[in-house]
Formats: C-alpha cells, structure tokens, sequence
DNA sequence: AGGAAAGCGTACCAACTTGGTCCGAATTTG
DNA sequence: CAAATTCGGACCAAGTTGGTACGCTTTCCT
C-alpha cells in the first residue's frame, strides 16, 4: 500500500525546491518546470501549499510562491498534512469522528501509540534536510535536535 | 490523510480477534458476528488474510479459520501487507517501477529513511500486544461478555 | 452415499477519493 | 487607465477502493 498519495509526494517535491531558494519568490510555472513536472499539477500543489501554510503566494505580474518559514521549521508531516490532511493511521487516530465503533474497538487505543510513532517519522524530517545533503545520511549521533 | 485503508483496518481488528482464541477455529460470520463488522466484508478480508500467510482456513463443515502462527510472531505490518500490499510511502519507497522520476528525484533517498522509519512503527507491534496485556484499558462502562 | 455447511475464488457494481483541467478575481507594471 | 501576469477557487473525468453477490469445491454428519 501507498501511504502517501502522489500530490502530497509532489508537495514535498515542490516544498524542497522552495527550500533551495529561500529569498526568491517564483511562479508555479518556473517550479514546474525546475521538477519536471506537470505545470497544473504542481499549480494546485502550491495551491494546497499556500492554503496550508507552507508557502506564501504573491499576486501580481511578479508575482509567485515563497516558502512562509525558514525550511528548517517546515517538517514533511507539515507539508502532507497540508495537501493530504491531518495525518492518521486510521479515523479514530486523528478525529473521533468518521468511525461509530469506537465505543467496542480492543485496538484503538493502540493504534494511537502507531500514529504517534508514524507522525513522528514524518515530523522527525524537515526541509533542511532534504535540500541541504545531497546524500541521505542522517549524522551517526543518535541525537539530531541539539544543535550548538 | 488515512494512512491505512479500511479493509487493513478491518483486517487488524479480525486478526486480532483471532488471536485472542489460538486453538479456536471459527467461521467468517461468527468472527464477523464478533466484531460486529458486515459479513461479506469481514470474509473478504479473512480471505485476503489467509492467502497472505497470516490465518489458514479449514474447509468443509466444521470448518474456520485459524491464526496461522503464534500471535506474537505475526506483527500489525504483516497484516496490512496481506491486505494492502507492501507498505511504502511513495511508489519509489517499495518497488522502483511506478514512476519515471526515480533518476533525478532529489527526494528519494529520504524517503527511503522516512519508509523505513513507518515500516519499523507497524511491524514493533504484534498482535499479542493487541490482545495480551490490557495495559489501557480505563474501565470500559460496557464491558464484553466474559466466558465463565 | 447423499445432503448440508463452510471456505474459496471470481466476478460485479457502486461510491468515493484522487488527479487533472479550466476559467474568473486580484494585483502590478507601464 | 489598460493590459499582462498570476493566484484563487470551482469544475470535471478517471482510477482505485469498498462492498456485495454468486457459484464452486471441499469436508463432515446422517
Ligand atoms: S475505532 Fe476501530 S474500526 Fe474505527 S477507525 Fe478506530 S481502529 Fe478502526
Ligand atoms: S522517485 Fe520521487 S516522485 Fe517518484 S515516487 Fe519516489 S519520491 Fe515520488
């Protein structure tokens, strides 16, 4: 199974490469054209973006899209939860509502300890990461929060 | 976002509930009576259990279905690839095919982190944990029928 | 041996979410 | 003031999923 779907992939995508330009602000056009994707899709993922939080859009004839935080502030968990929604492993894990057996279910409040484990994966991973390594490896040391 | 779909929902629940009685062979519209679940579905998703390893169904009259090994080797992750397939937060993250930007996806490297990370989350729990030890169980007013 | 019970497999259908596209409102340039 | 550019939301089509239904095979009981 897919846990993320293809929009909230791309957002990411998109979100990332907002992150390597933090002062310019560019149009969806420019975005779509630096990731190879395509321009009406990457249009409404800047869209959601925008809606969400992540980036702030300009109007105008110079107008386009900037990200609204410092990309080390900006978590994936933000970003997917901007496009896709609140994160949830299941309904009764982010809103009580949309499930009527939770009042009998043995394994909802264990399906809680998982969500709090998968968001924090997801939260663990900011945009600074993704954009300022090339090479995946997150640093040996067990602890990355600390900063000096 | 909904990480898990309802059917893997569901499957955990049956699952779990098959656990709670390892000697026990029971049909689909009992452990569907159980859980209270529909029935077609809930056979639907044995079904999908059985042929993914996890539960072995017994033809014939007196037949069921059974946990195929002990509850505490078959983990939450095991269920839900029976169900959903294999678990990956993109299409990269499991197989290679499926999408045509593996080459210059700056993202993807990460992600592989992200999906082990989620992967690690699902499979820590087992679904002797789901059954065994009530270690949250706050006192349910309605409490099930307890066997004498 | 015959009948009934239950799993197994497939097939089918409806519904929702998703992916994608489009046109209109707002703003800046000149 | 007018035109060009861009975001914003609304609209539509498609794929996937959820759910259900039926028929066949297998096994036990009578
Ligand atoms: S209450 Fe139970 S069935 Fe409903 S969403 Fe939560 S875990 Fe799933
Ligand atoms: S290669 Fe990139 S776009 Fe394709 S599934 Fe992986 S992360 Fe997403």
């Amino acid at each position: 199974m897919i846990i993320l779907s293809r929009l909230a992939d791309y957002g990411v995508i998109v979100a990332t490469h907002l992150a390597g330009i933090p002062d310019r602000q560019v149009n969806a056009a420019a975005v779509a054209a630096a990731t190879r994707l395509p321009p009406a899709t990457v249009a409404k993922v800047l869209k959601r973006l925008a809606h969400g939080g992540i980036v702030t859009g300009a109007r105008g004839a110079t107008g386009g899209y900037r990200l609204a935080r410092a990309p080390e502030e900006i978590s994936i968990a933000e970003v997917v939860a901007a496009i896709d929604g609140e994160i949830g492993v299941t309904q009764c894990a982010s809103h009580v509502e949309g499930c009527d057996r939770t009042n009998f279910c043995p394994t909802r409040p264990h399906w809680a300890h998982i969500n709090r484990a998968v968001s924090q994966a997801l939260g663990a991973v900011t945009l600074a990461e993704m954009v300022g390594p090339d090479f995946l490896r997150p640093r040996p040391s067990s602890q990355v929060h600390a900063s000096p």
